[in-house]
DNA sequence: AGCTTAAGCTATAGGTAGTAGCTGAAACTG
DNA sequence: CAGTTTCAGCTACTACCTATAGCTTAAGCT
C-alpha cells in the first residue's frame, strides 16, 4: 500500500488547517485583535516558534483566515441566489443567505468587514474574492432592473452604494450590540427580510420616471412593509 | 499671588488630558487596538510606568476616551436637533450631525460602535451617554409621529431598531471602506441625507391603517428618494 | 540503505503591560 | 518658616508576546 505521493504535503496542509481552526477559537474567545500564537501553539502541542514552519508571521495566518472567509462569504451569497431566478427574489435571498453565513463566523466577518488587527492589511489575493462579491450583487441588481422590479438607477453606482449600506446596518448593529447571537434570535438580522421592499421603495419601478425628489413626500410615500404582521409586531 | 487651591489637581487634570490626546493620535496612526502605552509615554517624555500613576491600567485610558466620546456623540446628536421644532426635520438633521462628527472622530466612532480592544469592555458610567443617545433618537421619532409626518410604529421597538440600522449602513460602510475622508467627499456619507425619505417610506404616515405587509408591492410602490437630484445623480 | 528535507526543539533579541519600591521636590500645615 | 505629607517621576523586575537563528532528529523520498 503505498502513501499518498506526497504525505509530507497532505500532513503539512492537516496541520495549516488545524492551525486555522484553533486561531479561530482563540479569537472568539479573546477578540479578534486578540489572537496569540503562542496560545495556538500550546493548544496544538507544539512550542511557539514551531509554527513559523508552517505561516511565516502573525499576520500571514490573519491573511490565510482572511481569504478563507472571503472565499466563504463569496460562496454563500452565490448559493443563495442560486435557486432563483434572476429578480428581486434571488436578490433577497443572497442578502439573507449572506446575513446567515456572517452570523456564523462572525469572527471571520469581522476581519472581512472591520479592520480590527493593528498592522494587518489584506494582500492582494486574499481581498480578490471581495471584488468578486461586488460583481456578484451588481449582476444581481442589473436582473432585478432588467424584470422590471426596480428602477434602473439601482444598479447604478450610488444604488449599490445604498444597498451595501442597507445590508451592512442590521449587520453591524447586529454583531456589535448582540454578538453571538444566531440569525433567528437576533434584534438586527430579523430586519434583513425586510430590505427588498425598502429596496423598492427607493427605487420603484416607474415607467413614470426616476423615483420622486421630494425628501418629505407626505401623501405620497407608501409601499415598503414590515417583513410579517402588523407594525412593531414581534 | 496665591495658586488656584489645588494645583496639583489641575497639573494632574492637565497631564490626563495630554495623555489621552496622545493617546488619540497614537491609535489613528496604529489603529484603535494598537495602543501602546509605551510609545504615550515616549511622547510625553516620562518613562512608561509613570503613566500608572495618573490611569491604572490601559483600559482605563480606553475607558476615559470611550467616556469622551459618548459625550461627544451625545453632545452632537443634540445639537444637531436643536435648531428644529420637534419633527421629520430635526430627525434627519440629528443624524447628520451625528455621522458628521463620527467622521471628524473615527477614532472614537470605532471604539465606540465597534468593539475593536480585546479584553476591553466600557464601564457603565462610560456607557451611560449611549442609552441617552437612544432616548434621544427615540423622543426625536416620536415627536416626528405625533406631527404626522411618520406611521406611529416607527416610535416601536423594531422602528427604532430599523432607524439605528439605517443609519449605521452608511457610517459602517464609510469607515471600513474609506476612512480618513470627509464627510463631504464620503460616498456613503452622501447616503445619510437620504435616510428621512426613505423612513417615511417605510413607515408612511397613513391614517388608512398600518403600512402594507407584502414585501415586494410591485406596482404600489413609490415615494422614497434620492437626496438630490435624479437617481444616480452625484 | 542512504540522502534530503522538514518538523520540532532551545536560546535569544526586543517589544509590550503592569508592579514594587525608591527618591526628590512640590505643596500643604502648624 | 520649618516640618510633614503627598505625589510624580524613576529604576528594576516579572511575565508575556512576536520573531529569528541554529541545532537535532526523524520522516520520507530515491
Amino acid at each position: 500500500m503505498t502513501d499518498i505521493p506526497d504525505r509530507r504535503a497532505r500532513r503539512r496542509a492537516e496541520t495549516q488547517a488545524e492551525i486555522l481552526g484553533v486561531a479561530l477559537d482563540v479569537m472568539a474567545e479573546e477578540g479578534v485583535a486578540g489572537l496569540s500564537l503562542a496560545t495556538v501553539a500550546r493548544r496544538i502541542g507544539v512550542k511557539p516558534p514551531s509554527l513559523y514552519k508552517y505561516f511565516p508571521s502573525r499576520n500571514a495566518v490573519y491573511d490565510a483566515l482572511f481569504r478563507q472567509g472571503q472565499e466563504g462569504y463569496l460562496d454563500a451569497v452565490r448559493r443563495g441566489a442560486e435557486p432563483y431566478e434572476p429578480g428581486l427574489a434571488a436578490l433577497g435571498a443572497s442578502l439573507e443567505a449572506g446575513a446567515r453565513w456572517i452570523m456564523e463566523h462572525q469572527v471571520l466577518a469581522q476581519l472581512l468587514f472591520w479592520r480590527p488587527v493593528p498592522g494587518y492589511v489584506p494582500s492582494p489575493e486574499s481581498y480578490a474574492p471581495a471584488t468578486a462579491v461586488h460583481e456578484h450583487f451588481a449582476r444581481l441588481v442589473k436582473g432585478v432592473v432588467e424584470r422590471g422590479e426596480l428602477h434602473p438607477a439601482a444598479a447604478g453606482e450610488e444604488g449599490l452604494d445604498l444597498l451595501s449600506s442597507l445590508i451592512a446596518g442590521p449587520i453591524s448593529q447586529q454583531l456589535s450590540n448582540q454578538p453571538g447571537v444566531t440569525y433567528e434570535r437576533g434584534r438586527f438580522t430579523r430586519l434583513v427580510s425586510r430590505l427588498p421592499a425598502i429596496l423598492t421603495a427607493v427605487y420603484p419601478p416607474r415607467r413614470t420616471g426616476p423615483p420622486a425628489t421630494a425628501p418629505r413626500a407626505e401623501g405620497e410615500a407608501r409601499g415598503a412593509a414590515p417583513g410579517s404582521g402588523g407594525p412593531a409586531s414581534g
